[in-house]
DNA sequence: ATTGCGCCCTA
DNA sequence: GTAGGGCGCAATG
């Protein structure tokens, strides 16, 4: 048995990873060097490891030499719709040669084999001598290779790849990898599979059957009728694509394997190379002296004091000695993560189940309160009376000196704050997240824990099950629960070791902590009023629409000729334009016709009266099924009124948003949608308060890019679409003025000339000349755009005034949609996310400021973007109309002076809609 | 029971 | 052209 352990580096699987996942560098020469720098650092830890226990004794880099290979002798369509490389990418292949080079390490490349292939005969080649091998890389299709004795090496997980992982990916062993990925095929090397087997239906077969010959020798014997016939249509396209995924490993090798040999690197060379690219830090490494590929001391450990999730330490609480133990420690340490339990996801209607507390990472413990058994055969488990456990935890949760740290507080503050206990001082690890990784990706504790912490949290539907047989989890047996309730707050309390360090280094403190932190309790609190809905005029609103939609159900069916789905775009388009013949085009990629609104307004012009009474009815039934009906559904039992769910981590600028029911979307343009927002209405003896920030995002742009005209025009309270229609057209009318407000909108939103034409129904070289002579007229808009662009470029993000930083990593995207796409974004986000912060702002300082004035009957109820809804005493109107004026107008201040004014419109009403 | 699509409501 | 959520339909599992 030799001791020889070979590496084989997929040199252009990794640069393609490393350009997608690292930030976009350029090197001194200002060329494009991300996935440069990315190969050479990885380069550099492999290397390192020379002389370490598992580490390399020989190694290579393959890289693919031409784009021709044996395999488009075989099927001339093999990757013939792979997009081009990046254009930033491909000036970084040449230099990845030279990277490796300087690193006196082999680079191999031959003409006629895929990288893959070279990697499989040198491969098979060391294990046939003995050696070990590792292929670095994350390919799908090398996962093949692997056998005891070669594993594969994820460097950007810092991960081995083996068997383990092939069966829990793919659910087969590596051997029979190659019938799996020949089933399924893959798009972007054009491997054509069989149609309507993805990965999961291809694994399923070859576990049934063992092979791909033996899936298609019992094609006609599979139940599925679909599946089975599209199998024998396409056994020829498996058994071509079986060949085509087959890895080629019986080539001479283009340098025997004694020559791969590991040595100390030369430093002169790489030196060269690091300073030619203006790789400063790992130019200082070489020249401290140390020489890479020399035995050296074992690094500092990376990571942490920190234990694995072993979940027997974490303690079920059941006895009071317990509890105030748990207690004492808690507030010992000062700094605790706690998680609610429930038996219902909307926390209005929720019920404390238990508590779990981590005062340490791995140390947790799980107090039940509301378990019952199942029921049938267990018993109501033994637990500490509920009031007993509330009146301890009331007096930890509000102790100023213990830090208490949620995964998405807001619904634990709800939650307790109905049983009767506040929680303050607090963090939220998923809006630290938000603050620090917007854009980057989602908040929610899976995907965070994942990310920080390697580790995949215990799943509530393996806990509670799923669907039908759903349980709540009251009815979960306490060793169950504690293990899942404690593994949350334990990982809560590590996220946050590893979140609130970042908050200062990456300029994210202020908008923590003066804006999305105190505004969690804020929110919480307006989840907790909710608001009233005239369930009776709801209910008159129903059924009313339901006479108007059934008679034009039978109007519309009378025009078609027949009865049909009218709710169904693809029938109605069928009944349009075939049966019914009109001319109109397909749109969509799935063949159906487009019958939208500009569609059916199209024919309604051009007189089919049919399409204006399907446009009526869509109208009615949208309306009677989102609102009318949706939200009798929605009002709570306990309370009598409607309480939204705000999420404060979803939007990538920093807007709130709404959900269950989404109270953001109320209807309010046409004449029907407005007797709706009537139906919102203020609890006897109250009125509502609706405060509107007037045009709040032009006003922004108008600072933000320093428009002078439009400075002013917001300074003397002139019309602003007036003024630049003045500017564009030199003359106001109505068509004027209407043209110059679609074109103020398209800049928020990232003008397009395509776009711009298509909504003023113009062309694009009309749209182009709008364009320039509004960038003529106001050359700051020109100029904030171009720089913000250039900051997305730079930097990979956006920030608002306030620091909020919105990350686009579409701006090194594929392909040019997706990055002008980011460009759109980019130029909008520190508009949409300044105006989110103001009113976030406004929404923490109102309800301390109306308490100062001593206006005690204001309760803010919703928050719609530029608009804030309160309820209060009609004798509290004038007073507390001043304030939140006030409060919203001076909103920016201190942090940012404005060089506008923010207005704020200001009405009140028995509803909603008379408040407008 | 879940998922993708088309459509439409808001700022 | 920006940012959201939700409905019904139809095709999947």
């Amino acid at each position: 048995m030799s001791n020889n352990h070979l590496y084989l580096v997929d040199g252009s699987g990794y640069i393609f990873r490393a350009y997608h996942r690292l930030p976009p560098l350029t090197n001194r020469k200002g060329e494009p060097a991300g996935a440069v720098y990315g190969f050479t650092t990885m380069l550099w830890r492999l290397v390192d490891e020379l002389h370490t226990s598992d580490g390399p004794t020989h190694l290579a880099v393959i890289l693919d030499a031409s784009s021709h290979t044996f395999r488009n002798d075989m099927y001339a369509e093999y990757k013939a719709h792979r997009p081009p490389p990046p254009e930033d990418l491909v000036p970084q292949f040449p230099v990845i040669r030279e990277a490796t080079r300087a690193f006196s390490v082999p680079c191999i490349e031959t003409v006629g084999l895929e990288a893959d292939d070279i990697i499989a005969c040198y491969a098979k080649a060391a294990l046939a001598e003995g050696w070990k091998v590792t292929i670095v890389s994350s390919d799908k299709d090398l996962m093949q290779l692997i056998e005891p004795g070669l594993d594969m090496l994820d460097t950007m997980n810092n991960r081995r790849l083996g068997a383990e992982y092939v069966q829990e990916k793919f659910g087969v062993t590596p051997g029979q990898l190659g019938d799996v990925l020949a089933l399924m095929g893959d798009a972007v090397d054009n491997v054509p599979g069989v149609p309507g087997v993805g990965p999961k239906t291809a694994s399923l077969l070859i576990q049934e059957h063992g092979n791909l010959e033996a899936v298609l020798a019992a094609a006609d014997t599979i139940k599925k009728p679909k599946l089975r016939q599209s199998l024998i249509d396409h056994a020829d396209a498996a058994r071509l694509s079986r060949e085509l995924v087959r890895l080629a490993c019986h080539h001479p090798l283009p340098e025997p394997l004694e020559d791969l040999a590991l040595k100390g690197i030369p430093p002169a060379p790489l030196r060269a190379f690091l300073e030619d690219q203006g790789f400063k830090s790992l130019l200082l490494k070489v020249t401290d002296g140390h020489v890479i590929g020399e035995p050296v001391p074992p690094p500092a450990p990376v990571a942490t004091d920190e234990p694995a999730f072993v979940h027997k330490d974490y303690e079920c609480v059941v006895t009071e000695e317990a509890l105030d133990r748990w207690i004492a420690e808690a507030t010992a340490v000062g700094t605790i993560a706690i998680d609610t339990e429930t038996d219902h996801i909307d926390s209005m209607r929720a019920t404390l189940v238990g508590v779990s507390m981590a005062i340490a990472p791995g140390k947790a413990c799980y107090i039940p309160i509301g378990h019952v058994g199942d029921g049938l055969l267990s018993e109501v488990p033994t637990q500490l009376p509920r009031e007993v456990v509330l009146d301890r935890l009331r007096r930890l949760f509000a102790d100023p000196a213990v830090l208490k740290i949620g995964q998405n507080l807001k619904y634990d503050l709800v939650v307790l704050r109905r049983a009767g206990v506040d929680v303050t001082p607090a963090d939220d690890t998923m809006i630290l997240s938000y603050d620090l990784d917007a854009g980057l990706r989602n908040h929610g504790m899976d995907d965070l824990c994942k990310v920080h912490l390697s580790h995949d949290t215990i799943s509530f539907k393996s806990i509670c099950g799923t669907g039908k047989a759903q349980i709540t989890f009251d009815k979960v047996p306490l060793p169950q629960a504690t293990e899942y309730a404690a593994e949350d707050a334990d990982v809560t309390l590590r996220l946050w070791r590893r979140l609130k360090p970042r908050l200062a280094a990456e300029a994210a403190t202020q908008v923590y902590e003066t804006v999305d932190r105190p505004l969690v309790t804020v929110v919480a609190e307006m989840e907790r009023a909710g608001i009233k809905v005239d369930r009776a005029e709801l209910s008159r609103l129903s059924a009313e629409f339901a006479t108007q939609i059934a008679v034009l159900e039978g109007q519309v069916h009378e025009a078609a000729g027949g009865p049909f789905t009218i709710g169904s775009p693809k029938q109605l388009g069928e009944v349009l334009f075939d049966r019914m013949g009109l001319k109109g085009g397909r749109k969509g990629k799935s063949g159906v016709y487009s019958t939208d609104v500009t569609e059916l307004e199209r024919l309604a012009a051009e007189g089919v009266p049919m399409a204006r009474l399907v446009l009526e009815w869509r109208q009615l039934s949208k309306l009677k099924s989102t609102y009318t009906d949706a939200l009798q559904a929605q009002i709570n039992p306990e309370t009598g009124r409607v309480h939204t769910s705000f999420s404060l981590a979803v939007a990538q600028t920093g807007r709130l948003s709404s959900t269950d029911p989404n109270l953001q979307n109320i209807p309010i343009r046409t004449e029907m949608g407005r007797r709706i927002r009537d139906a919102f209405v203020a609890e006897e003896g109250k009125v509502l308060l609706a405060a509107d920030y007037s045009q709040i995002e032009l006003r922004l742009a108008a600072h933000m890019a320093d428009v002078p005209q439009l400075r002013a025009a917001f300074a003397n309270g002139d019309d602003i679409h007036s003024l630049t229609a003045q500017e564009l057209f030199g003359e106001v009318n109505r068509d004027t003025r209407g043209k110059a407000k679609t074109i103020n909108f398209a800049i928020l939103y990232g003008i397009s000339s395509f776009g711009l034409a298509g909504r003023l129904g113009t062309d694009r070289i009309e749209a182009q000349a709008m364009i320039d002579r509004y960038f003529d007229r106001f050359p700051g808009v020109k100029t904030y755009m171009a720089d913000t662009i250039a900051q997305v470029r730079d930097k990979g993000y956006v920030t608002t005034l306030f620091g909020r930083k919105t990350h686009l990593p579409g701006i090194r995207g594929k392909t040019v949609g997706e990055r002008q796409s980011a460009e759109r974004q980019a130029v909008n986000a520190p508009i949409q996310g300044t105006s989110a912060d103001i009113i976030k702002r406004a929404m923490v300082r109102v309800g301390p400021q109306l308490e100062l004035a001593g206006l005690r009957t204001v309760r803010m109820l919703l928050q719609v973007h530029d608009e804030l809804v309160f309820e209060l005493d009609p004798s509290e109107v004038d007073a507390a109309s001043a304030v939140i004026r006030d409060v919203m107008a001076g909103a920016a201040e201190p942090a940012v002076t404005l060089s506008v004014p923010l207005g704020v419109e200001i009405g009140t009403g028995k509803s909603w809609g008379a408040a407008h």
